[in-house]
RNA sequence: GGGUGCUUAGCUCAGUGGUAGAGCGCCUCGUUUACACCGAGGAUGUCGGGGGUUCGAAACCCUCAGCGCCCA
């Protein structure tokens, strides 16, 4: 245990690495499976292999360190998981782009030698985030490592498919889903990326003469695989013609026109369409008039199959002749250019989705959904901040099916098997098919194995120690964003799998990064903040500690470059402090002498820190961020830098300090111990250099001492501080320089006697040499008084300006006291303490208001 | 269309009934035993508009206006 000297300044870059390789190599972040510490555990919301760290992952990671390196210097048997997401689309579409540079396809290759590539790739260019990870500072636990296609994590995933499959929640169905046409895949709903684009609305009129009925669609080329037109039951102007049919142009084919509870008599002509096989709503209205399901469009979304001119066309030019066909023919009725609707397009490739009629699996979720909501209903799961739990039910109230397979090869290939006989098999884990079946091609949603992450990581469906210490997770933390992606289907499966135990007691939501205006990053305007390159320029603390210190519960937070310089000049800040400390002795040996033997300006500074460590351990507790990281400054800052070392300065230079640098060493020990979970790399270096001690990570976290609450010393600190920013003012006023000394003298009452060094230290205002002092300055400051000897000439005009502003503003405190005390209903009705305070406040108002009248008189006018 | 937020200093945001706050920016001064990535001092707000509840409202209620997000 032995001090060491502080280079002159932090270098992030230089010491960040060395000192995350020696906390990894100690074990610091390695979990106990078996432990008498009470768990906390959280499992990171795992990145797409093919990801890299950005600004809102940070902000995640941010939040989630914070919690883990707290409750491991708290004592407990801290596990932050960490792992990979295999990101099925994405990581496809990466493996494909680079094929496509060979000039070659998947299909060039065959199925098993394009995973084999994927997994190649996996190897030799994933795990980038990893390393940023690293950089970052992220506690985890790098020996339990995750990959959502890791042999573990695939044997969950053939379990759970297997129990709900038998518990039938897993079926097969022809149903409309989001087609990709480019990706060539289904997409669940949340994969598709609504946008309001511009499109056009036609009329079409179908039938001749009085039978005719106008329909207008966005998707005129759809109109081929028409087979009804619908209307409302009630609608007067279509109750002649329902049960007739009608020919459909272009096509030629009889369709029924029906009648449908469904269709909206108010909105067009109040008559649609009705296709089928292209649109849910008319897939709704198809099954319940049973209705045949006309397919008009290929997976590539070229026109099919209809035998017109139009087969072999893209969708988007066979909308276009189609219109052009029936406007020959005079059909075209209105025509609305450009029509704004909402149009539904691939979350990966952002080509627009095609609803299309597809045998695909789904899990039936309403029993899964409702025993989601019920677990946060009944408080069993917490959600964080509790204003969001209203967007956690209104989407699992409100839950489709999931479409749970994927057109793709990369993923967990679906473990059905089908007979030659039409047999239908699924195969748990260690289970075979029989000979002859052939598997199913497709695999499944990410988010089906991503949905097991909590409990299929610790070893599920094993019984391991880590599931039985470990699960339930302590918190989740995520941004309010992926709510819907993954953690609800956390919840469906943790529930399901973990016979009826959440997958964790609390669900912490934070907001995104924004730009500095408040607007959404994007690459296309040139906003984004890449947080890589500025851990580059500023260290991974000044990056955390600005984005913990704007992580307000659930809300979005701005972010600008010069508010991390502003976050690393906090960190400079507490390196010099530091320092200093050092090198005037201050030390972490012996007993912490007792605290009524101490002077006040060491019991001020011990009480204010038994006060932010108890608001601080508070605020974490409950996931306040940004308060605690405002308190945590201001403490440091402020009181710390700003007072207490200033007030001290004196005594450490005059050899008087021997309390004092016990009392110094052990505020900051106990401030950077709170700092360290949201700024580690800084901490761990002054702390070492401070207390000799081996990491700061293992250390334990600061109580607040209830015995240093000291209400009789702050009060006295707060009058020293009073007294001294009024001198201050003066002089500044006066344009008196603040390394001018002033002789001078004190009259104050005994109890500042003590601190009268210190505070002529800090005004330097020097004791007149005998004899020779004449006063021409007197400053009055509650029961201080202070008389200058000034040098130079008073500047009349400026002081009365001073004292004149002073009595404005002392008046106008006094008007609102007196107010409030000569109301009645005040007086009757406020609490005895509010009272007592407004009449305190009056009776200083008044006799300040006293002296400045007084002073200002003494002035002479010119 | 349904839901849900937001509107406080130049900018970004805290502040859930008792004299309006922070960071950044701005102005003045300044090499004093750490720190110019600094210090000292200062300026800036009818808390979106209107009404109500209350002794007392930025905060609670109603209403209007503007902006945002989610879902359809």
């Amino acid at each position: 245990m032995s001090q060491r000297e502080l280079p002159s300044s932090f270098t992030p870059d230089l010491v960040e690495a060395l000192l995350y390789e020696k906390w990894v190599k100690a074990g610091y972040f390695t979990a106990e499976a078996k432990s008498d510490k009470p768990p906390f555990s959280i499992v990171i919301p795992p990145p797409n292999v093919t990801g890299i760290l950005h600004i809102g992952t940070a902000l995640d990671h941010t939040i989630q360190d914070i919690l883990i390196r707290m409750k491991r210097m708290k004592g407990f048997n801290a596990l932050w998981l960490p792992g990979t997401d295999h990101a099925g689309i994405a990581t496809q579409n990466v493996v494909e782009k680079q094929l496509a540079t060979e000039g070659l396809s998947r299909h060039d290759l065959g199925r098993e030698e394009f995973i084999k590539r994927v997994w190649q790739w996996k190897s030799e260019s994933s795990g980038a985030i990893l390393k940023q990870m690293r950089r970052f500072g992220d506690s985890v636990d790098w020996t339990r490592e995750r990959f959502t296609m890791d042999k573990g994590l695939s044997r969950a995933v053939l379990t759970i498919f297997k129990r709900l499959y038998d518990a039938e929640l897993i079926y097969r169905a022809e149903r409309i889903i989001n087609w990709c046409p480019r990706c060539m895949t289904a997409l669940s709903d949340i994969e598709v990326d609504h946008s309001d684009d511009a499109g056009e609305l036609v009329s079409i009129r179908y039938g001749e003469g009085g039978d005719a009925i106008v329909v207008a669609t966005t998707r005129a080329e759809t109109m081929l695989g028409d087979t009804a037109v619908a209307v409302h039951p009630g609608d007067a102007r279509y109750a002649h013609l329902v049960g007739k049919s009608i020919l459909l142009p272009l096509v030629n084919r009889e369709i029924p026109i029906i009648a449908d509870e469904h269709v909206d008599p108010e909105f067009g002509t109040g008559a649609v369409k009705v296709t089928p096989a292209h649109d849910p709503n008319d897939f709704e209205i198809g099954q319940r008039h049973s209705l045949a399901s006309i397919v008009v469009l290929s997976p590539e979304a070229f026109v099919t199959g209809t035998g017109t001119e139009f087969d072999g066309l893209d969708r988007f030019e066979a909308r276009k002749a189609v219109v052009e066909a029936l406007r020959k023919q005079g059909r075209i009725v209105a025509e609305k250019r450009p029509y704004i609707h909402a149009v539904g397009h691939c979350q990966r490739c952002e080509t627009t989705v095609e609803p299309r009629l597809s045998k695909q699996w789904f899990v039936k979720v309403a029993p899964l959904a409702k025993a989601a909501g019920d677990a946060v209903r009944d408080g069993r799961v917490k959600i964080e901040p509790e204003s969001l739990a209203p967007r956690y039910f209104e989407w699992v109230d409100n839950m489709h099916d999931w479409c749970i397979s994927r057109q793709l090869w990369w993923g967990h290939q679906i473990p059905v098997w089908y007979g030659p006989n039409g047999e239908v098999v699924v195969t748990g884990p260690d289970e075979k098919a029989p000979d002859g079946y052939v598997q199913d091609p497709d695999v499944l949603d990410t988010w089906f194995s991503s949905a097991l992450w909590p409990f299929s990581t610790l070893g599920w469906p094993g019984s391991t120690e880590d599931l039985k210490t470990f699960y339930p997770t302590s918190v989740l933390v995520t941004a309010y964003d992926i709510l819907f992606f993954w953690v609800v289907r956390m919840m469906l499966f943790g529930l399901f799998a973990m016979d009826g135990i959440p997958p964790f007691h609390v669900i912490v939501l934070h907001g995104l990064v924004r730009d500095k205006f408040g607007k959404k990053m994007s690459r296309s305007k040139g906003n984004a903040i890449d947080p890589l390159e500025l851990m580059d320029v500023y260290g991974a603390d000044a990056i955390r500690f600005t984005l913990a210190r704007g992580a307000n519960p659930g809300a979005d937070q701005a972010l600008a470059e010069e508010w991390i310089a502003g976050s690393r000049n906090f960190g400079t800040k507490l390196w010099n402090a530091t320092r200093f400390a050092i090198m005037n002795g201050a030390t972490v040996e012996g007993e912490l002498p007792t605290f009524d033997s101490l002077n006040a300006i060491d019991r001020w500074i011990l009480s204010r820190l038994s006060e932010t460590v108890k608001e601080v351990d508070q605020l974490f507790e409950t996931y306040e961020f940004a308060r605690a990281c405002d308190v945590i400054y201001h403490f440091a800052w402020d009181e710390l830098c700003d007072w207490y070392l200033e007030l001290s300065k004196e005594a450490f230079a005059s050899g008087t300090a021997h309390d004092s640098k016990r009392v110094l060493g052990f505020v900051l020990d106990q401030l950077l111990r709170l700092m360290h979970p949201i700024m580690p790399f800084i901490t761990e270096e002054l702390w070492t250099a401070l207390t000799g001690g081996e990491s700061i990570v293992i250390a334990e976290w600061p109580k607040s001492i209830p015995s240093h609450h000291d209400t009789d010393g702050e009060k006295l600190i707060l009058q020293v501080q009073d007294v001294i920013t009024e001198v201050r003012r003066f002089r500044n006023d006066q344009g008196i320089k603040s390394s001018q000394r002033i002789p001078g003298r004190f009259h104050a009452p005994k109890e500042f006697a003590r601190y009268e060094s210190a505070m002529r230290f800090v005004l330097r205002i020097d004791h007149p040499e005998e004899g020779l002092f004449t006063p021409s300055k007197t400053l009055e400051l509650g029961s201080f008084k202070i008389e200058m000897d000034l040098s130079q000439a008073i500047d009349h005009v400026a002081e009365r300006a001073r004292l004149s502003k002073d009595l404005v503003a002392a008046k106008k405190d006094r008007e609102t006291a007196i107010v409030k005390l000569s109301n009645e209903g005040f007086m009757a009705k406020a609490p005895d303490n509010v009272v007592i305070e407004i009449r305190e406040r009056l009776a200083k108002t008044d006799s300040y208001i006293e002296r400045i009248t007084v002073q200002l008189a003494k002035l002479p006018l010119a």
